[in-house]
Formats: structure tokens, sequence, C-alpha cells
DNA sequence: ATAATAAACGTATAAAATACGTTTATTATA
DNA sequence: TATAATAAACGTATTTTATACGTTTATTAT
């Protein structure tokens, strides 16, 4: 007995046994924490879980991985379900592994945090699929540790809207510099001076001006701008960042 | 059939069921990408496999994930086994997931990002346990999946270096300014101007000095310093970011 | 004593961030 | 059809930060 316990602990014993035929299997899920810009509020999709346990809770969007698909391929798969769409921002966020999180069963999942241009369209394609969305600044209770992945999520969204230009997959493919601004604010949960904040961005030189103007939200109207990602990428790899403020 | 596949592609139908018992169970591993920072050289270490298949070939430190275990568990437990250390900075990196990823079996791998203090005794240990730090310079071929892993760490590592102090995980807990830079220009592969990178690094008033001299790498000898993490975990819940260059 | 050298300090200039005042385009309505 | 109202767009002065590069200092080997 003690024999094993020594065989067990010595590093080298456990480094030369990979042993595919003696490892234990497990269920991998993924989860998609998804957000949208919503008339100047950010919300989550969620729905109502209509299985056991947790039923009729709220809870992310998730499946188990499958033997054939992998972690993207699923993730994109439940998108798709609930949403119709294919092109949609979407990267791995973490994994949730504890040995309790799943009352269900032993369960690993992948966190999925995805963007979501939130048209009209859209947004009824998703509440048709029985999903709704739900403002960040009153979030219900979600099942296990669906909470824990959304906090995790926000933080993702905060830190990269910091340095990249992933804010623009919650706006329109057209927007205005106002809508960024609002989208900003209401990320940060700060205000911006508007001066600043356009003299800022127009200064990184990466929007294309069009002609149109979006007269929703003001007389005067707010030139539509598109996002010019072909120069990004080009800088982006000679260390440019897209930061539009300091603190 | 064609009734099924209707079935099958209701976005409502999937939804609804996330069936426990009819859920495809899946190998799930760790595999650590562990850098060290050896007298101005980064390195990665890695040991030869001896096990089919890739028997004898350069790989990653890795084990199975067991039912009984968290991931973070087990890279804890692998990072023990190969140095002996059990505090080390770790954090997950992203999951290998295709399907064809391992001729061996199906199974999905959590890359786990590591650094680690090269002391002496820390390379001896390392080392009497089988594994060895390869500069990152001259990188031989890893199996699989592993060299991609590898490439996502060393970005993951500039990326965070770039806002965070996470760099000075790899040098000693007390280090010169000289040092800190010297780790710098050889993690952006490029030259910094010594006052004024000492200049910034100062006027951030993050590192405490002490009475100690470093007088290896000079006659004069160059101050050690002590990060402030107390003062830096407060600021940095308000915006402040350890940035020590622009571009 | 002196030379050699990395470490530490200093200063001038350019660039960027911040604060805040002004003008413009458009529409509703007096 | 003039005028008021308003968000959008433009401008400017000041402060802060980044960059470039010269100088002094502490120590040891010769």
């Amino acid at each position: 007995m003690h024999y094993y316990l020594n065989l067990m602990d010595n590093p080298l014993h456990q480094l030369e046994q990979k042993n595919y035929a003696s490892a234990q299997k497990i269920l991998v899920a993924v989860d998609c924490i998804i957000f949208g810009f919503d008339d100047g509020v950010l919300k989550l999709l969620a729905f109502k879980r209509k299985v056991a346990p947790f039923r009729g809770n709220w809870s992310l969007i998730g499946s188990f991985i499958t033997e054939n698909e992998s972690a993207e391929e699923a993730s994109k798969r439940v998108l798709y379900e609930i949403t119709g769409l294919k092109k949609i921002f979407m990267e791995e966020l973490k994994t949730y592994s504890s040995i309790a999180r799943d009352p269900g069963a032993r369960c690993i999942s992948i966190g999925q945090f995805a963007l979501i241009t939130l048209t009209k369209k859209n947004k009824e394609l998703t509440e048709t699929h029985g999903a709704e969305w739900l403002p960040m600044s009153a979030l219900p209770e979600l099942v296990m540790d669906h909470q824990q992945m959304v906090a995790d999520a926000l933080e993702r969204l905060r830190n990269k809207a910091r340095f990249y230009p992933i804010g623009l997959e919650l706006l329109p493919k057209k927007f205005t510099i106002p809508q960024l601004q609002a989208l900003y604010e209401e990320l940060f949960q700060k205000l911006f001076d508007n001066r600043n904040f356009r003299k800022k961005l127009l200064s990184l030189k990466m929007l294309i001006q069009l002609k149109e103007k979006d007269k929703s939200s003001s007389k005067k109207g707010a030139y539509r701008y598109e996002f010019d990602y072909a120069k990004y990428n080009t800088l982006k790899n000679e260390g440019f960042n897209f930061s539009l403020f300091k603190s």
C-alpha cells in the first residue's frame, strides 16, 4: 500500500505514463455568454431551462460537445440554432471544471464569449427561439456557475474593448461617433467628453466617413462611419492598439 | 427520415434537450506551457515523450484530468510533479479541441500558461525530473499542436506583460531595474532607452527600493527592488495599468 | 591614482491628453 | 419665414507624458 502511494507520488513515474487506455472520460459542454447592445443598454442573451436540474431557471445557452466536433464547432452550432446567424464574433472565454459545478453530472464547460449586433431582425429571431435579452444592469440569478461566467465575460469585454476595436462587434457595420461613445459609456460606466472622444477616435485614422447621416437622434444628424479593418490589421502587427482613453 | 432531419434542425428542439444520459464523454487533458527567464534568455520547459505516439519527440508537460479534480488542480499536480514547486504563476491559456489533434485518441486539451522564476535550484529540480529548459529562440519541433500552444502562450505573455506586471513572475522577488529592462527587451525583441525605461518605471511608483545592491553585472552595482503588490492591487481596480512603453 | 563601465540622474523637445469654449446643420414652431 | 432648440462638429489653450540624448556617480581592476 505504502509502496503504491510512493509510486504515485514519484514525479518521473507520472510523467512517463500518459496512458490513454486507463484515462477517464468526462462530459464536456460549451456555454455561450452572448452580449448585445440595445438602445444604449448592454444585454445578455439567456433562456429558461427546460430540463432538470434547475428547470425553469435562467440559464446561458449551451450544449454538450459531441465526439465529432470541436468546441468552436459546437458553439457555432448553438449560436446558429438560437440566433439563426452564422457570422458572429466569438472567442473562448475559459473553462469551468470544478468537480461539483453541475449537479446533473461531472461536466466541464467551456465558456464562449460572443458579441451580437442587435438589429430588430436579430432580436425577433432570438426571441422567437425562446431566448431573451436581459439588461446587464438588472440580471436575474443564473443557474450553476453561469453567474461567474457572465462576470468573467463582462471583464473580458471591458479589457478587450480597452485596447481593441471589439466594441464595434456590438454596433452595426455603419455606425456614428455618438453611438460608439454611448457604447463606451455603457461599457465603462462613465461619461466621456464628446469633443475629446471624437478627437482621439479620429486621430487613430481608422474610420472611413460615409456620405450618409443618421438622423434618428438629432436634427442635424450624425455622419455614419465604417471601421477600416484592413488598415487596422496591418498596423496591429506593428504594435498599434485601438485605445480611446487612458484611465 | 426527412422528418427527423427537420427535428434536428429545429432550434427549439435542440435547446430543450440537454440530455445528460445520451451525451458523449471525452478525454480531457491539461498541457502546461511553462516559461522561464534564464540569464537574459526566455526558455520553455519541455521533455521527450516516453510513450507512443510520438515517443522520443519533444512535448509539453501534461496529464489527463481525472474525475476527481478540476483542470486547475490537474495542472497544479503536474507542475508540482515536474518542478517540486507549489506556488507558481499559472492561468488558463485556451482549450485545443479539434477532433484529430491527438492521433492516440479524441482528446481535448486545456493549455495552461505558467511562469517560473528560474533560480539555480529550480533549474536543477526540473532537470532531474527529466524535463529541459529550451531557449525560445531555437525551439525544436514539438508534438501535435504543442507548437501552436507555445505560439499562443508567447502571445499571451507579450500581451499581458504589455499592461500588467506579469513579467515579474519570471524574475526573483528582489530584482534590479536593469534586470527588468533585459526581460522586456527579450520579451519584445527590441531595445529600450535605459534612461527612459527607468524614468517611466519609477514614475509608476510601484517599486520599493531596498538597501541591497546586486553587483553581479557591474562594479557599481544596481539597487534591488521589490514590487508593491498591495499598492498595485488597490490602484488596478481604478483603471491603473502597468504599462512601460507605448509602442 | 587612474581607467573602465554600468548605473543613476538630468534636461530639452515633441507628442498626447485634458479641459472647455464656439460654430454648424437641421427641424419644430412662433 | 424668422427663430429657438439641440445634437453634432470644430477649435484652442494648458497640462501631462513620451522621446531623445547629455552628464555624473559608484565601484573595481590595473
